[in-house]
RNA sequence: GACCCAUUAGCUCAGGAGGUAGAGCACUUGACUUUUAAUCAAGGUGUCCGGCGUUCGAAUCGCCGAUGGGUCACCA
């Protein structure tokens, strides 16, 4: 932007700039251009009045019809004195096709001068031609931009995944399947944002800097704020915020935001991702499960238009309603352990071990209840499966089981062996709350990074008082790998985190 | 973090018993007024990821490193 090097306006390499072979074609073409007043970045506006796949899809009306398009050049065929080209627009390609009787010996030569990457402003008619295909006959063209860099081959696209992360524009360019994926991740969150929007849910926007990381467990980026001369930490969850404004009388709000979290990178993670947390005053856990089951089936209807989707080869229905079970239910069903006729910790510590599940010597009754679930049933939840009461231990913002205080009102959702959502009765009870955090802070000094942080305005907020809420996290970009059948969350991120080339 | 694999032309990929490299697309020139992976003729592509070592000679072998991918660990 705020170069204004002269030699790079004019196509000619600055010393230290080695210009290879293939570049410097493009670049003498653009000199050329501007030589002759034609610089196609003197451009500031063109005016196209229809999208290719308007004209695709209306053709009986728009046949012969005058239009103006604009879009990249995909592919040229020359042919003497009339070409093809295929050009891409923001919705699909259409055909054009030029002739010289229609343009002019002067500007058909400079068409044929004009590279796949090149950016044009086509007025023309609509028609068919004989082999069928709906084109563009073109009339007048207009060079937008010079691309000075050639595209990937045509047939078999940007395939390095490397490069296609790196140089996401070019992978939208020449990947049809990733302009698809990043449509529909824009409508599963509008679509969210509609559901919510028509049930009263307030949408809100909290602080992405914390001067106390919480709400999950997790390691925080630590960034530094200059005039205070604060070390501050990078939002880990939207959480603690949230029930504030349950607090302050909002009943329903929710936020969609990017949480930050300096954890490992793989198929499922990103240290960015983005949420949805949404909290409802006066409802518990069950009101999140049919919210949740009804939520995710509407998306699919209406986006993919059905209930019944492929995940990477396997068929996941989901149709309500979905399985709903408890933690203890779960383990009896793929372990055989009935955790509920179990009392003690060192005999729940003996049957993990019989099932070959390693616990630490002093697992508590509820570790051992979770460590079982994930190591041998969460592989097994491929169908949509609430998992409901997880133990206290690993669910400190949720509210206590009345009749087995061991547990609480908490569920997870499991779709492809995958977490996809997490919610609770909330816990509104400050003087448990601050006992939760008490421990958490045991476990943080015990050496566990990943505890939470005491929130002393947390507790104050709760001493004014929440009514009992149900809250729920979705993780979006789980959301979207499931219904846009994506292998890696990087698939679903515009731009995932990359380490720096050193060249 | 550990282990395994990959990295060759702008892109997709071959190849290489150690002797400085190939195809297709793309590109350049010419022919062609309904093609569509257009066709036909001719032509040029390169830090073979980087560094060091072995060797008369390394893109090929060895070591170190970079980046990416996979598996595992971590991620309640």
């Amino acid at each position: 932007m705020a170069n204004t090097n002269d030699d790079a306006i004019t196509g000619i390499p600055t010393q230290e700039e080695d210009v290879k072979e293939l570049l410097k074609v493009r670049r003498d073409k653009l000199a050329k251009l501007q030589k002759e007043g034609k610089n196609p970045f003197h451009i500031t506006r063109f005016n196209p009045t229809c999208y290719s796949q308007q004209i695709l899809e209306n053709f009986e009306e728009m046949e012969e019809k005058p239009v103006v398009i604009a879009g990249r050049i995909m592919s040229k065929r020359i042919m003497g004195k009339a070409s093809f080209a295929h050009i891409l627009d923001a919705k699909g390609q259409i055909q054009i096709y030029v002739q010289i009787n229609e343009l002019g010996q002067e500007a058909y030569d400079e068409f044929k001068t004009y590279d796949i990457g090149d950016i044009i402003g086509v007025e023309g008619a609509v028609f068919k031609t004989h082999k069928g295909e709906i084109s563009v006959r073109a009339k007048k063209i207009t060079l937008l931009c010079k691309s000075l860099q050639p595209l990937p081959e045509k047939w078999h696209g940007l395939k390095d995944v490397d490069l296609r992360y790196r140089q996401r524009y070019v992978d939208l360019i020449v990947n049809p399947d990733v302009r698809r994926t990043f449509v529909i991740r824009s409508q599963i969150i509008r679509g969210i944002r509609n559901y919510l929007d028509s049930r009263g849910f307030l949408e809100v926007e909290t602080p992405v800097l914390h001067n106390t990381a919480g709400g999950a467990a997790a390691r925080p980026f630590i960034t530094h704020h200059n005039t205070l001369d604060i070390d501050m930490y990078m939002r880990i969850a939207t959480e603690l915020h949230l029930k504030r404004l349950i607090v302050g009388g909002f009943d329903k709000v929710y936020e969609i935001g990017r949480i930050f979290r300096n954890e490992g990178m793989d198929i499922k993670h990103n240290p960015e991702f983005t949420s949805i947390e949404l909290y409802q005053a006066y409802a518990d856990y069950h009101d999140m499960m049919d919210l949740t089951e009804d939520l995710i089936s509407t998306l699919a209807r209406d986006i993919l238009g059905s209930e019944v989707i492929t995940y990477q080869g396997e068929e996941i229905n989901l149709s309500r309603p979905w399985t709903r079970m408890t933690m203890v239910e779960a383990v009896k069903k793929y372990t055989g352990i009935d955790m509920a006729a179990i009392d003690s910790a060192d005999q729940a510590r003996a049957e993990a071990k019989k099932a070959g599940v390693d616990v630490g010597v002093k697992a508590t009754w509820g570790e051992v209840l979770n460590a079982l679930f994930e190591e041998k049933v969460e592989d097994n939840l491929v169908q949509p499966t609430f998992i409901m009461d997880y133990p206290i231990e690993v669910s400190p913002l949720a509210k206590k089981k009345l009749d087995d205080p061991r547990l609480t009102y908490r569920f997870e959702l499991f779709i492809t062996r995958r977490e996809m959502a997490n919610a609770f009765s909330e816990l509104n009870d400050p003087i448990d709350q601050k006992e939760r955090f008490l421990e958490q802070v045991r476990q943080r000094e015990a050496g566990n990074d990943e505890a939470e942080m005491m929130d002393e305005d947390f507790i104050n907020a709760l001493e004014i008082g929440m009514p009992p809420t149900g809250g729920l996290g979705i993780g979006i970009d789980r959301l979207v790998m499931l219904l846009t059948d994506s292998y890696s969350i990087r698939d679903v991120i515009l731009f995932p985190t990359m380490k720096p080339r050193e060249d």
